[in-house]
DNA sequence: GCAAATATCAGGCATATCCCGATTTTCTTT
DNA sequence: AAAGAAAATCGGGATATGCCTGATATTTGC
């Protein structure tokens, strides 16, 4: 008579390692698994567990969708994500679907066990470097869902962010904008900062995600 | 006096839930976990495992280049991959770099079980999508794309250039690496000749195609 | 109209990069 | 085993870039 709990998650191995460690702890009992985000519903209305532990990505219906569904039906469930990285738009598009804790993949389990115990108790918990996330966002007033390239950035520093993805020097980038190199080097430290980026390569990296650049080239 | 293996992938929840399944196994006994590759190397040096359970990408020293470190030095350990998908690149990659096995992450947790006995027993176990890709590429008699950062860099190159495009600046690498700032730039120059490629930016495109380092992060 | 965000630029200092060269170590090949 | 090639290591010095601070138009939003 313990925390029921569903399991949903692309990785087999990993429902595996979880389902065992969970039933360690006398107090929680995994009444399923699923390994996608339509199963997951299926399973959740057959079984209405008390906790769903949702990962974000997965096929068919990802972990958002899949919880938004989820919670439009049963309110009172408890949903948990567990991503693999602390991807902003994840992480808000997850919260914003109303689950009530954001681990990462990389936290020990004692933690993913204290998020349930948390949650159940009406509380929320977020991983530290999800939090990190969801403070900077809430700082600096950024709303909504678009939290892409295309809301946190400006159309000029858009435009010197892919300059720079293409592998264009400061001194390139200033000629063709035909502005200075010191108003390159501005806003390329303006889009640092409101990223949280502090190299070349991950920026670079971004800029693919958002697709202001292709991986070609 | 069971068989000792060494978990290397950089999620902790699935290395604590791979750990207590293993150890389940009368047979088998986890000696360590690592969460990237320079460590996974060096708890083999210290601990000498037969087998080693490794994550593809992992920061720092991705699984193929840590595999190719550990079977140069131990030809006797056999290393088993645990991938995501079953990239055509990364499959091939890691199989001339030694490795014994290859299973993807949505296996049950009894056939890497049954890999870990296999390879002990010197025999080479795929997962089933995994076996299709090197038939596939076998049959096709597909020798690699031609000039992949496995043919072109060398293997200390191939390390650096990961590093460079995980964000890392010259002096962390050669902190890394322990080697000086110096040696470094010297890589660097080097790959940047070798590839014709003149910004970090493009170097990181490059890594990314290649798979030394994986977009998310 | 006025405050905030945006785009622009500069100085000065620290650091990184680039281009040269050089040594040692590690294969390969004969 | 000796010679040669490839790879890994490091240094100097000139140049470029990055970083912090601060400043001024221009545009935008309410």
């Amino acid at each position: 008579m313990g925390i029921r709990i569903i399991i949903a998650d692309d990785h087999q191995i990993l429902r595996q390692g979880l389902r065992t460690l969970l039933e360690k702890e006398p107090d929680m009992e995994v009444v399923a698994e699923a390994e996608d985000g339509r199963k997951t519903v299926t399973l959740v209305r057959e079984l209405i567990p008390h906790v769903v532990i949702m990962d974000v990505n997965m096929p068919d219906l990802n972990g958002i969708e899949a919880s938004r569904q989820i919670l439009a039906e049963y309110p009172e469930m408890k949903v948990i994500a567990l991503s693999m990285h602390a991807d902003r738009r994840f992480v808000i598009n997850m919260l914003k679907a109303g689950a009530h804790g954001y681990l990462l993949k990389d936290c020990a389990f004692e933690e993913l066990a204290q998020a349930i115990r948390l949650v159940m108790a009406n509380k929320t918990y977020l991983s530290p470097g999800v939090a990190e996330i969801v403070v900077k966002d809430y700082v600096h007033r950024v709303p909504g869902p678009a939290q892409t390239a295309f809301s946190v950035l400006t159309a000029r520093e858009r435009e010197v962010l892919q300059l720079m993805a293409e592998g264009k020097s400061t001194a390139q980038i200033a000629g063709l904008l035909t502005i200075s190199v010191k108003t390159v080097e501005t806003h390329r430290q303006q889009i640092m900062h409101k990223l949280g980026i502090r190299s070349v390569a991950e920026l670079t990296k971004y800029a693919i995600r958002e697709g202001l650049t292709s991986l070609e080239s």
